[in-house]
DNA sequence: GATGTTTTATAGCGTCCGCTTCAATACAAC
DNA sequence: GTTGTATTGAAGCGGACGCTATAAAACATC
């Protein structure tokens, strides 16, 4: 591709993708025009498509970044520095912070909503992430049990489903009801369901 | 406006205004051209425009019909046949129901991430349409306490943002991931926090 | 049948779309 | 400094977009 013999890149790529996922976030991707991300890159269109092929290149680029840093990245922080129940508990708190701050919902939603259902590929994606999610709540809710944190009651896979389902009901109400009590107390409901601990989480469970 | 003086329409509103909503809900608004409409709904543009105004109104309508079709129609019927715990499960059974038929999701979610944040006026329409579903939960999950269907521990408040949040995320899944024995697992896991019923519900409680 | 009004089909307006071409440019290698 | 390659900005491709102008067509009224 780029052989270090020629005039080198006058941005950076990881800048340049952030602010294409920003616009992607915001504006959903019909609505997106090409220049429009050029623009928010700071590029011309002969730069874009150089360097990130065409639209739904790019798009699929977006996705996947965001996806590492507002998923992934977060799923591994809380699974590696806090007990299990309060893992579920800080995530889905997140949530609720993050959709009162900028109301800008997941990209993750929109494009299972706007892309996926046109699109095999990117739809495989997002069935991926998701299942992804759904098996992180799955494993806290085991652990938790095991722990004693959370009770016996409740069901790891039905729980797991539950919160999943929850994490994208929230992202959609972020843009279209955005009312805070409203989302927390779809939270405290949901959590609910984990029922009273057994006895106090042991924080020398995990690491 | 026609004044009966005049040539007559050539086609039915309301089946034309169906098809319409048909395709703005499998595609989404903005992928959605006004000659893909027309070819839809069996009309040149000019009868569209004609008829039933710019596309952002034609939206509006289509918005309109769905909701009154498939929320309120929905709502009503549980509500008037059904008590008010059973009510619930059915509402949410039916929608795991059409999730799995159609995958299309749900037209008043898909607005609400894609149409919502850029035009006030359909962000109103959609905020007051999930304020209305809250609200018929909340009403459900107090009758319920008060027949004895619904353990008094039930939170009505937050029950019904739940539920809310659980449509809304049903919808996101039937799109992205729909794997049915994950939306039924959630429902499941939401319906619990129901409680068990301190007596069989009175059947004549409600018509 | 003539008149008046609305709907219809056709054509086209200007604009923006995704994407490409191309020459000028900037650098590493030698 | 010359050469070779990748990047850049500018211009433009064909086509689709939302929407409208126009005139023929279809009916109720008289």
């Amino acid at each position: 591709m780029d052989q270090d013999l020629a005039r080198p890149r006058e941005f950076d790529e990881g800048v340049a993708l952030e602010a294409a996922m920003q616009r992607f976030w915001a504006d959903g991707y019909a609505s997106t025009s090409v220049r429009d991300l050029g623009d928010a890159m700071g590029l011309g269109q002969a730069s874009v498509y150089n360097a990130f092929g065409d639209k739904r290149t790019l798009f699929t680029q977006c996705l996947d970044r965001y996806l590492d840093a507002n998923m992934r990245s977060r799923i591994a922080r809380v699974e590696s520095t806090l007990p299990p129940r309060q893992a579920i508990e800080a995530f889905l708190s997140e949530i609720v912070e993050r959709s009162m701050e900028s109301r800008l919902g997941c990209l993750l939603a929109n494009a299972a909503l706007e892309v996926a259902p046109h699109d095999t590929d990117i739809a495989d994606v997002v069935a991926e992430r998701m299942a992804e999610l759904e098996s992180f709540f799955r494993r806290c809710v085991i652990a938790g049990r095991k722990d004693g944190s959370i009770s016996p009651d409740a069901d790891p896979a039905d729980a797991a489903q539950l919160f999943l389902t929850t994490v994208m009901g929230l992202r959609v109400l972020a843009r279209g009801y955005p009312k805070r009590a409203v989302l927390e107390g779809a939270v405290r409901q949901a959590l609910s369901v984990l029922g009273k601990p057994r006895r106090k989480p042991n924080p020398s469970t995990r690491t």
